[in-house]
DNA sequence: GTTTAGATCAACT
DNA sequence: GTTGATCTAAACG
């Protein structure tokens, strides 16, 4: 995942404050969508109202629902399933539909309510990827051991 | 000025 | 072959 902290930060959506990036300037735990090429990339909204912060889901582990997301991807590795802003959100079925869904509604895409044992030794950080931007602030962070995290790649103009 | 749709191309698998 | 907080243009208000 990278972090990305509207005011502070170029790169961010929140930057310059728009009816669109209002969602990040409201309560936390919703869903921010954008569009990318032809594929859609999913943000958590992390800030308490008034902040505009907001954290890009880049890659994650399928754990429930495998089927539906193997159907949507066609036949890849598990660890691909989600790995890419793009694929993952195209493996949760995630689009503009679910555009300020409520996370902590259990009924829908939602966040797990016991994180699992995620232990924080096995957190790192580093440079965003693929941001023009801001590209050498280290605020993506992934798990250690991860398959599913790509490895960095830089913007072409950054 | 803001938002959406569509394209482009270097890096990755 | 696939992917992507890019880029430009057209539509909107």
């Amino acid at each position: 995942m990278e972090a990305y902290n509207g005011p502070d930060d170029p790169a961010s959506h929140a930057y310059t404050r728009t009816p669109r990036s209002q969602i990040m300037y409201g309560p936390p735990n919703r869903l921010y969508v954008y569009q990318i090429h032809t594929h859609h990339c999913a943000n958590i909204v992390t800030s308490p109202e008034g902040r505009g912060a907001a954290v890009l889901l880049r890659a994650g582990i399928v754990t429930d629902g495998i089927d539906a997301a193997r159907e949507r991807r066609g036949a890849v590795p598990d660890h691909r399933l989600a790995r890419g802003p793009g694929n993952l959100t195209r493996a949760l079925g995630i689009t503009k539909a679910d555009l300020a869904t409520d996370l902590t509604d259990p009924s829908g895409v939602h966040l797990d309510p016991e994180p699992s044992t995620l232990d924080e030794s096995r957190i790192e950080s580093g440079p965003r990827v693929g941001v023009r931007l801001a590209a050498d602030r280290p605020w993506r962070f992934w798990i250690r051991g991860e398959p599913s995290v790509s490895a960095y790649r830089r913007h072409p103009r950054a």
